[in-house]
DNA sequence: ATAAATAAAGAGTTCAAACTCTTTTTCTCC
DNA sequence: GGAGAAAAAGAGTTTGAACTCTTTATTTAT
């Protein structure tokens, strides 16, 4: 359903949201050892993650990923979208070409309920949410 | 989250489940024109639905597919299972490797809801339920 | 028996996601 | 300003799903 790439990112973006604030920074190499994520596939998710604004990166020693204003409010959908675009908002469980309502594979109603459930979740959780969770020891990020 | 496999098995079965009855035959050929499928590729799927019993072939002149006395009670999860194996049921959203009630990943509960919301479906809908539904004009196999 | 039709089987190709390796750029510290 | 540290960028490899092509086995009709 999701990509390993929304997985990596999701998990990189809330371990910056918890230990890359007030000035402190976190390395690639810091977060894919943490999260056991191979570091150089990490590397370019990450750029992503800078280019589209949801957490900030400076260049040379002492330098590596940290949060900005934008990084705690971030809904995981959004995350989504950058990693796994949002072909996922249309696609059919059984890979027919035109499935609507109107015109439904056998599995559409059941099918859609189930994404669209999900899609509500991603909507509504937001990075902090996470890094909440995380940080009450409710939820595990690794491992 | 399901295999294209899957989606052209079940698509495929439930046609033979309908036109494949009293004695009739579907030719792979009429198979895969008329759902629209790569007929080499559906050409495997077919041999491994006759290998676990869900339906039954004859080679040569007048050859096919053909329904069997298991053929419409089939549950879709059997189905899933045969193309997809059994890894639906453990998989995390998120990809981490221990994922479970007590030790969470924080999608873990959305997810798990959606999926097995979904396998729920799966176990309880029978291909004749998908046959009797696209003879009924409510859903479509094709296009 | 032979020929044709058809499923079955095997081997090969393509494509995208996932992952790795190398080089370049930028920045900090001395 | 030179050295080193770190992100950024580019190019390459691997892997598995999806798909294709060719050959073989089996059956029927003549």
């Amino acid at each position: 359903m999701f990509s390993k790439t929304f997985g990596y990112a999701l998990r990189a973006v809330t371990f910056v949201a918890i230990h890359g604030r007030d000035g402190k920074k976190i390395s690639l190499l810091d977060l894919s050892q943490n999260l056991e994520i191979p570091h150089h596939f990490l590397g370019k998710i990450m750029q992503d993650m800078v280019r589209h604004g949801i957490v900030d990166s400076t260049k040379g020693p002492n330098g590596g990923f940290f949060a900005n204003d934008q990084t705690a409010k971030t809904p995981l959908l959004e995350l989504l979208t950058i990693t796994d675009g949002n072909l996922i908002f249309s696609q059919c469980a059984l890979n027919i070409k035109r499935c609507n309502a109107q015109h439904p594979c056998p599995l559409h109603n059941d099918f859609a309920a189930c994404r669209d459930g999900m899609l509500k979740v991603l909507a509504v959780k937001t990075v902090e949410m996470m890094a909440a969770e995380v940080d009450a020891g409710t939820a595990y990020l690794v491992r």
